[in-house]
RNA sequence: CGCGGGGUGGAGCAGUCUGGUAGCUCGCCGGGCUCAUAACCCGGAGGUCGUGGGUUCAAAUCCCACCCCCGCUACCA
């Protein structure tokens, strides 16, 4: 396993609210960066905005101030939610930034200078309310729906091509040689498929000359970079690229983004790379999609659920828990309350939470409060399969299935409290037995707890500390996992990590 | 049209490659325990595995045809 480990999300588009769509591939990113600390990884982990294009400037617009001001406020929010939701990036870039400027200016030269970038004409519907080209899929009827009066026209304008066809053979052997390059392969083949069809003239068009929010094409003023050309390079401006030293952090070991930019990060941005003659990144990780259950959340239902009312109900752990947990990261699923309400009963608040109650609550009764030190058990033995499963699945970026292991662990320590029967052992004055027992629960706990943090990142704080462990758990690494320092600790009784109201109204 | 994914007890899924009493979680019913957040443990009910053919002693699993859902197939990021 390398030492260093560099993570990207998708920059988010300034044009609305953060909502779960956004917030579940941050949360996946963030049990990924976590689970690499925890295996004693350098972790470096980007995510951002993405604040430029025509989009943006007419959301600015529409809410009466400019751009800039715009981009700020909707950052702020992104931040804020960020925060909420404990995600442990370590940079957050955002394009209208002058170190993004600096990279996209430079590695465009550089494209430019090897003779990939050609001019031509671009058409497009142009809307003259909006000032701005329309794909069909804007147009409802063939009229824009903010200016359904106007007239939709076909408008050409002078542009920058990058050309695309000449790399597209070097693609497809790049698919070839490293078929993990975009997971799940499905999504490769998707995207082979796409390329396959290109022809050796195949470009895009990656400038505007009608779009001021941008950043200005190098050796031409009149036009703008095309946005989805410039955000793709956050990941290298965030290195520090042109600056010396940005080698070290370059190429990014995983891009995590979502189907609906597959083709960018898979084909295109590879393809800008080759030009620029720097090494492409070593992965792509397209998660799914998680939906609000369709129309029940829509707001044509007269519902509608914020990103704050799904934290406010059993708070950022339990919803960092349960998409991680229903919806599989290579897969699709869905949000319900109903769902959400049964994960946080079942898993959390009788799981996990329950079992810490018990355990500390066993050792503080027949030891006194502090946790046995007495050698391995069946338990153990069982915790160890389950850690290997878990790092196996880990590794390969299955984040339901750790969480799924992990809770494995929960089961186990149950059916072995069972078994054990510790309060028969206790009344019959079986100490060594005992001892054996409740060492091993605690072991068995702080195993969990470790297993868990990149899921539940404040949760298992306070159980790290409940068995009075030392420092945060996210400073303890594998070897913690594997040799739980549990034994001759103080544990500490707490409340319930996870409390169950006695009737918590599903209100959908 | 083409390419890809999927259709398994009330819900969500595994099993299909390497045919052989259909498994897991939640929910439901019954029993047990008492350390624990009325939690935990054990047992039970519930499925003709999308449809129709075929191969086979035997098919969720292999073959053929068909139906339905989703994604990709165009410069919205």
């Amino acid at each position: 396993m390398k030492d260093s480990f560099y993570i990207t999300t998708a920059i988010d588009y300034s044009n609305g609210e953060p909502h779960l769509g956004h917030a579940y591939e941050k949360i996946g990113a963030d049990c990924v960066a976590r689970y690499r600390r925890l295996r004693g990884q350098r972790v470096r982990f980007l995510m951002g905005m993405d604040e430029h294009g025509q989009n943006v400037a007419q959301a600015a617009e529409a809410a009466g101030t400019d751009p800039q001001t715009w981009v700020d406020r909707i950052a702020a929010k992104f931040e804020a939610a960020w925060a909420d939701l404990y995600i442990s990036h370590d940079d957050f870039i955002r394009t209208t930034e002058d170190r993004h400027t600096t990279a996209v200016q430079e590695l465009l030269r550089r494209i430019q200078s090897a003779g990939h970038i050609s001019e031509g004409v671009y058409g497009g519907y142009y809307c003259i309310g909006c000032e701005a080209f329309k794909v069909e899929k804007d147009l409802h009827d063939g009229v824009c729906p903010l200016h359904p009066t106007r007239q939709i026209t076909w408008v050409e304008e002078p542009n920058y091509f990058f050309e695309l066809g000449r790399f597209r053979q070097a693609l497809l052997d790049h698919y070839e040689a490293h078929p993990e390059f975009v997971q799940p392969q499905a999504k490769l083949n998707e995207v082979r498929n796409v390329v396959r069809d290109w022809t050796d003239d195949h470009r895009m068009s990656v400038s505007r000359s009608r779009v001021p929010w941008g950043i200005p094409w190098p050796s031409d003023p009149s036009h703008t970079v095309y946005v989805w050309f410039d955000a793709v390079i956050n990941y290298l401006s965030a290195t520090g690229f042109p600056a010396p030293g940005y080698e070290a952090r370059w190429p990014a070991d995983v891009h995590v983004i979502g189907p609906d930019i597959v083709r960018f990060h898979a084909a295109m941005w590879p393809a800008m790379l080759m030009a620029a003659q720097l090494p492409v990144p070593r992965r792509v990780w397209c998660h799914g999609w998680i939906n609000t259950q369709g129309a029940r959340f829509s707001k044509s239902a007269g519902v509608s659920v914020t990103l704050h009312d799904i934290i406010e109900r059993h708070g950022p752990d339990a919803l960092r828990y349960f998409v991680l947990r229903e919806v599989p990261w290579h897969g699709d699923g869905d949000f319900t309350w109903e769902r959400f309400d049964a994960r946080y009963t079942a898993d959390l608040a009788d799981g996990y939470g329950n079992l810490v109650s018990r355990v500390i609550a066993m050792i503080s009764r027949y030891r006194g409060g502090t946790t046995p030190d007495a050698g391995e058990t069946a338990l153990d033995r069982a915790a160890n399969d389950i850690v290997a499963t878990y790092a196996d699945v880990m590794d390969r970026h299955l984040l339901h299935d750790g969480a799924d292991a992990a809770w494995r662990l929960v089961d186990h320590a149950n059916g072995f409290v069972e078994q054990s029967a510790p309060w028969q052992l206790a009344k019959d004055g079986r100490d060594d037995e005992l001892d054996r027992c409740l060492g091993a629960l605690a072991r068995a706990v702080a195993r969990i707890t470790l297993l868990a943090s990149p899921y539940l990142p404040t949760k298992t704080q306070a159980v790290w500390e409940a068995l009075g462990l030392d420092g945060n758990v996210t400073e303890h690494t594998w070897p913690a996992v594997e040799r739980p320092p549990t034994a001759g600790r103080r544990v500490r009784k707490v409340p319930p990590l996870f409390p169950k109201p006695a009737q918590k109204a599903v209100n959908a």
